[in-house]
DNA sequence: TTATATTTTCAATATATACTGAAAATAAAA
DNA sequence: TTTTATTTTCAGTATATATTGAAAATATAA
């Protein structure tokens, strides 16, 4: 029977791999795998043992993942070095991360789309009207994204949950 | 005013600039941006002439956009050469990538977390008893992920934004 | 069949990104 | 204050990924 460790490691390494296709730092997402199936708030030194890389890695990975809003300081009275935590309650993480992409990268692509409608707004002949249509409705659907995103990010999950089953 | 050419060209590098972020090759996404505004279907040669980019790259890249079903080749009677245009249709878009993505990254990190929870199960101790809970908790949640995937991709356009709207 | 057009492959190279480790900066304790 | 612990930075390096371009393979026409 394998030890808790392994089983982890095995949980840490797909993570991992997942957040690599989504574009994300192997590190980063394999250093939140950690913090989320650790019962304890950890610090910088624990987590570079454990996934065995430097401390400038593990500081930098630690701080983005804080800017992301997933892992949060911990402060343990009478302990001079930072602990670190990440949110376990999956559907927070899933809010937290569709606000952080929306404002990263959805709002800055829906200003360019917008752009490039007033800049195409004179243009003429077919070629002009087909790339118009194109913006328009991808305008339209990068909107309505936003709005579900920002509607289920207030949401409660409960509600959330309910509304889902009346989907099925 | 700006020539199309640069409104479009504005267009595909913002859009190269998004698939970026997420995980996706710059060029791929751009020679998507390219086929999605383009009226008419290109071949591998303008795809190239017109994003300063090499035979190799611009062939790998139309490929994979094929194996991601966002793009196909067009037969052109009389034409040797191939011809490639993108889904136009963002909604089908959208169907297709959540498609391809569940398939490719979700349904494999459901699978090791099932194996994680399997091998884990009969460990003892508070820490394991974390460590299920959350490996418990990611599964539920991907499962419903993966169930949503799975409605949306086989509704209709019309229903969906139906049920949107009853959202909002 | 041979000649020509077109697609595909892939070794070499370039580029972008991630990582290390040690030094500098900062914070806390003595 | 000085000493020690801890965090932060960042130049140098390593690694992963993307790109080129030319040669090989394939397809079509003559």
């Amino acid at each position: 029977m394998p030890e808790l460790k392994e089983v982890q490691d095995n949980f840490i390494h797909h993570w991992g791999t997942l957040g690599n296709a989504w574009g994300v730092n192997r590190t980063m997402t394999q250093i939140h795998a950690l913090l989320m199936t650790e019962k304890d708030a950890m610090t910088t030194d624990q987590i570079m043992e454990r996934l065995k890389i430097s401390r400038g890695n593990a500081h930098s990975n630690v701080k983005e993942l804080v800017n992301w809003k997933i892992v949060r300081q911990v402060i343990i009275p009478g302990e001079r070095k930072d602990y670190y935590t990440a949110e376990k309650d999956t559907w927070k993480l899933l809010c937290t991360v569709a606000r952080e992409r929306k404002r990263r990268e959805i709002e800055p692509t829906l200003d360019a789309i917008s752009q490039c409608l007033n800049e195409s707004a004179d243009l003429i002949g077919a070629d002009a009207e087909e790339f118009r249509t194109q913006m328009e409705e991808l305008s339209k659907f990068l909107e309505m994204g936003e709005n579900i995103l920002n509607r289920l990010g207030r949401s409660e999950k409960s509600n959330v949950l309910k509304w889902m089953l009346s989907l099925m």
